[in-house]
DNA sequence: ATAATAATGTACCGATCAGTACGTTATAAT
DNA sequence: ATTATAACGTACTGATCGGTACATTATTAT
C-alpha cells in the first residue's frame, strides 16, 4: 500500500549513468542529477541510497550492458580477426562522433575512484577480467577454426589486446589525429596471427 | 622592494603536483593544498593564480620531468628491446609499490579534464605525442643498429607501444594479478622484433 | 469512509567550497 | 629614519555541496 512510484527506475538510472559517465563522480552534483533524472532529491535517496550508491548502481548497469554488447559484437563475425578489427574500429568511430568524449565509464572510474575506494577497485577489475575472458574465448574460437596460428598463449594475447583497448579509449579523449589511431591499431592487430 | 617570499616556489609546486596527481582536480580542495604546500591561501593565489592555473603549472612540471626521465631511461640501455622491457617493468614495479596507486598524472588528467577543457586536451595530447616520438626514436636506433628488423613502420609501432603503456598504467589502478600484467607485457613486447 | 503507508515537492540543514578583503609584518629604496 | 612595496596570517564572503525534515498527496488495505 502507499502511493505509487511515478518514475521508471531503469529510465532515471539510465539518465544518472549518462551523467556520471560524462562528468565523473566528483564533478556531478546532486542538482545535476535531479535535473537530468527528472526527479526530486528525496526520490533519488529513497530509490538508490546516497550519491555513491547511485553511482555504483549506474556503473553496474554500464558494465553489464557493455560486456554483453561486446560479447555479441565479437560473436557476430565468423572471422575472429575481422571481428576484433570491426570492434576496435567501432570504438574509435563512436568516440570520434561524440562530444564531449565520454570514453568508457568503467575506465573513467578506474582512474577516478579505484585507487581510493576498494569497492570500485574490485568492481572495475572484475569487469576488465570479464572482458579479457571474452577476448580469450574469441581468440580460441579462431584457433579452433584454424584462422589463428597462436599456440597456447591465447590468454596472454587477449590480455595484451585489452590493454591496447584501454590505452586507445583513454588516448581518444585528447583527440589525437586519426592517423595516429589508425596506424597504431593496425600494428596492434598484428598480435592476432 | 617589499617583503621577501618565504617559500620555495618549486618546492610548494612539487607538493601541489603530488596532491593533484594523487587525488585529481575536483577531489583536491584549497584546504588540502594549503596544508600540503605549507603556505596560506593568498600565497597560492599570488604565486600561481587560481586553482586551475595551479593545476596546470603542476601538470606542466610533471610532463616535463616525466618526459625527460623516460627519454633518459630508454637511452641508458644499448639494447632497444631490453630498454623497452626495463622501462615497462619499472612502470609496473613502481606502481605495485605505491599506495594509493597514483598512475600517471597526465593520463589521469586526460580522463578527468581533457574532454571538458580544451587547454588540457591539447596539453595532454602534446605530451603523449612527445612520448610517441621518444619511442619512435628509440625504435629507429634499434633498426639502425640492426637489433630490430622492423621496416618503415617505426612510428606506428611506437604509437602502438604507447597505447599499451597507457592501458597498462590505467589497468594497474585496479590492482590486477601480477600474472595478468606480466603475461600481457610479454606479448606486447613481441611487437619489437 | 477510514486508517495506514509510501512517494512527492518544498524548503531547509550544517559543512565545505573557491576565492578575497584587510590589517600586519618584513624588506628595499630613498 | 621614513616611505613604498609586497608577502603574510586571519577571517571572512556568497555559493554550492550532499543530505534530510516535514507537510502534502496519492494509493491500498480494512
Amino acid at each position: 500500500m502507499g502511493r505509487i512510484r511515478e518514475f521508471d527506475e531503469e529510465k532515471v538510472l539510465e539518465a544518472a549513468m549518462q551523467l556520471f559517465w560524462e562528468k565523473g563522480y566528483e564533478a556531478t552534483s546532486l542538482s545535476d542529477l535531479t535535473s537530468r533524472m527528472g526527479i526530486q532529491r528525496p526520490s533519488i535517496y529513497s530509490a538508490f541510497g546516497d550519491k555513491k550508491e547511485l553511482f555504483e548502481a549506474a556503473l553496474r548497469k554500464y558494465t553489464n550492458t557493455r560486456a554483453s554488447h561486446i560479447r555479441a559484437q565479437l560473436q557476430s563475425n565468423p572471422s575472429v580477426k575481422e571481428a576484433f578489427r570491426a570492434f576496435f574500429e567501432s570504438v574509435v568511430d563512436d568516440e570520434y562522433a561524440e562530444n564531449p568524449r565520454k570514453g568508457c565509464f568503467c575506465i573513467n572510474t578506474m582512474v577516478e575512484l579505484a585507487p581510493h575506494d576498494e569497492k570500485f577497485e574490485i568492481l572495475t577489475r572484475e569487469h576488465q577480467m570479464y572482458l579479457s575472458v571474452i577476448f580469450q574465448e574469441t581468440i580460441e574460437r579462431g584457433i579452433e577454426s584454424g584462422e589463428l596460428k597462436i599456440g597456447g598463449n591465447s590468454k596472454a594475447v587477449a590480455q595484451a589486446l585489452l590493454l591496447s583497448l584501454i590505452g586507445l579509449t583513454v588516448m581518444l579523449k585528447s583527440r589525437p589525429e586519426r592517423s595516429f589511431v589508425d596506424n597504431s591499431l593496425e600494428v596492434t592487430l598484428t598480435l592476432l596471427k
